[in-house]
RNA sequence: GCACCGAUGGCGAAGUGGCUAACGCGCUGGUCUGCAAAACCAGUAUUCGUGGGUUCAAUUCCCACUCGGUGCUCCA
């Protein structure tokens, strides 16, 4: 497949090389607080990635670290009056099961910096013989950049313009250069920290991803992702101390997913427009519609997150489901129609192209929608046979491989989202239409759905309609067809 | 300030130097239905931010401007 590259700015071809399977590894969180739809974006298509690439027939070994010991998680931890590892523990939990409600597969590895401290050690060490790591008056350790001359070539910037520029920390007057990073923080009082060969304290940031995607991936990977934000500078250290350490290549292909916007701006606290997936959900937003249009408009596009998409992906959603239950539910005649079968190939054809071309997830959706149409059209019409039908949902089950929305477990998700919320005092946050509608039971349902149906069979409409009408107003949606009554969550 | 990215219908959003500018949602009308829902059909941008240029031909390439976003500092 074809992916950009942002060493070099170009399309490229991705492939493994040197080993059986793609490495590949992607900065995960920092686990301080509930993961937000841009943290889950940036995840979202490097899953749509992952899942692609397997699709095709690649190994793929994928590495994700977990920061779990940063300067916001001391101060984090501090002001909660809890160990750091407690309070990581909870952030992580989160973190995962939000990545599992999103439909993200997990990685093969998970690793965390506070299990990987003497790698980190010895990388510094390393980097310390060759005199590229130095050690300040504090028993801090910093990189020295003026001994990596490209530095700055994954982000293309030009530093003689910066360098003297106004933004220089002022606390950290001991380094040698302005721009030198910490490798390693020396231990302050009341702050978790190691005692190790460097002295006491505890890594620095871009350390951690660097020691540990070469512990689990080797010193040269084949692709490694992250956030836009993360190109300079955490990407760009993490090349500089690999690649001093190692003499080889960090990494062949880097991917950036770009940030997006809620409602047109700057996703940020103060502007009040920042939410974190568990906000959405006690909304009333379903986990699906969430996945599905963070992951519709292709990753390195700026994406516009509004509650009016949101509303649409819900549709859009139903829509496939609906089509895909009537595949599913059978009952046409035996054969082919040749037109649709086309029809069928092209669409199949267009979805690999589309994703395969940058993980186009736009186009390869329009591949879908353009098949549910032209099946719905022949089903109607009388054309659609047995044969058919088996390779739409071949096709739909390629789609879903990648997209994953098809199976319907949203309820599920929001009842889990619901008993978080009065589990931690924040009940009052969910939408109260969310509560009713889930105070019914799919038991109770199923008895008025069964009283109406004997209500329309005895012709009593008036009774009927007044039960279909109740429900809709709790969200439950009743659709009479040839085949029985079905109803949903809407 | 310097650098980079974007601007496509009511909304979201693909795409291309030249065929009717995808797809989804919405809306309007029709078919179906006891009525709905679902589904289908038709309609919904003579036009791709503004102004100039290159070209036989530009939404697509170039320049300027306007607006939005991002980076230069922790951030997915």
């Amino acid at each position: 497949m074809e992916l950009f590259n942002t060493l070099g700015g170009k399309v490229e071809n991705l492939e493994p090389v040197g080993a059986p399977e793609l490495r590949m590894y992607c900065c995960g969180p920092t686990v301080y607080d509930y993961g937000h739809i841009g943290n889950f974006r940036t995840f979202l298509h490097v899953d749509v990635l992952r899942r692609f690439l397997r699709q095709q027939g690649m190994a793929v070994k994928f590495v994700m670290n977990v920061t779990d010991v940063d300067d916001k998680i001391i101060r984090n931890a501090a002001a909660a009056g809890k160990p750091i590892a407690e309070y990581t523990e909870k952030y992580e939990h989160a973190f995962f099961e939000d990545s599992d409600s999103l439909g993200i597969l997990r990685p093969e590895i998970v690793a965390h910096a506070t299990s990987c401290i003497p790698d980190m050690v010895s990388l510094i060490q390393k980097l310390a013989e060759q005199d590229i790591a130095y050690q300040t008056e504090d028993s801090s350790w910093y990189f020295r950049i003026a001994r990596f001359p490209e530095y700055g070539k994954l982000s293309r910037k030009d530093f003689d313009g910066i360098e003297d520029g106004a933004r220089v920390d002022v606390d950290e007057y001991e380094k040698d250069a302005a721009r030198d990073f910490a490798l390693w923080k020396a231990c302050k009082p009341g702050e978790q920290s190691w005692t190790t060969e460097l002295g006491c304290g505890r890594p620095g940031w871009h350390i951690e991803c660097s020691a540990m995607a070469t512990k689990f991936l080797g010193e040269s990977l084949d692709l490694h992702c992250g956030g836009e934000d993360l190109m300079f500078p955490h990407h760009e250290n993490e090349i500089a101390q690999s690649e001093s350490a190692s003499g080889q290549p960090f990494a062949r292909h880097w991917m950036h997913v770009r940030f997006l916007l809620v409602e047109g701006r700057k996703m940020s606290k103060s502007e009040g427009n920042f939410y974190t997936l568990r906000d959405l959900l006690l909304k009333g937003y379903r986990a699906s519609a969430i996945r599905f249009l963070l992951i519709s408009v292709p990753y390195r596009h700026q994406m516009n997150f509004t509650f009016e998409s949101l509303l649409e992906s819900t549709n859009a959603i139903d829509r496939l489901r609906t089509f895909h239950q009537r595949m599913l539910k059978g009952g046409f005649p035996e054969g082919t129609d040749e037109t649709l079968a086309a029809a069928t190939a092209k669409a199949e054809e267009s979805y690999t192209a589309s994703l395969a071309n940058d993980l186009n997830t736009a186009e390869a959706r329009a591949a879908i929608f353009d098949l549910v149409r032209a099946a719905n059209s022949a089903a109607d019409a009388g054309m659609l046979r047995a044969g058919n039908v088996q390779e739409i949902l071949r096709v739909l089950d390629l789609f879903d491989g990648v997209f994953a929305v098809l199976k319907d477990n949203d309820a599920e998700i929001t009842r889990a989202a619901l008993a978080w919320a009065e589990k931690e005092g924040r009940s009052s946050e969910a939408a109260p239409e969310l509560v009713t509608k889930f105070a019914f039971s799919d038991d109770e349902i199923e008895k008025l759905v069964a009283e109406r149906t004997s209500a329309k069979k005895a012709r009593n409409f008036a009774r009927a309609d007044a039960i279909r009408n109740d429900l809709m107003t709790k969200g439950i949606l009743i659709e009479d067809s040839k085949d029985g009554v079905r109803w949903r969550r809407k």
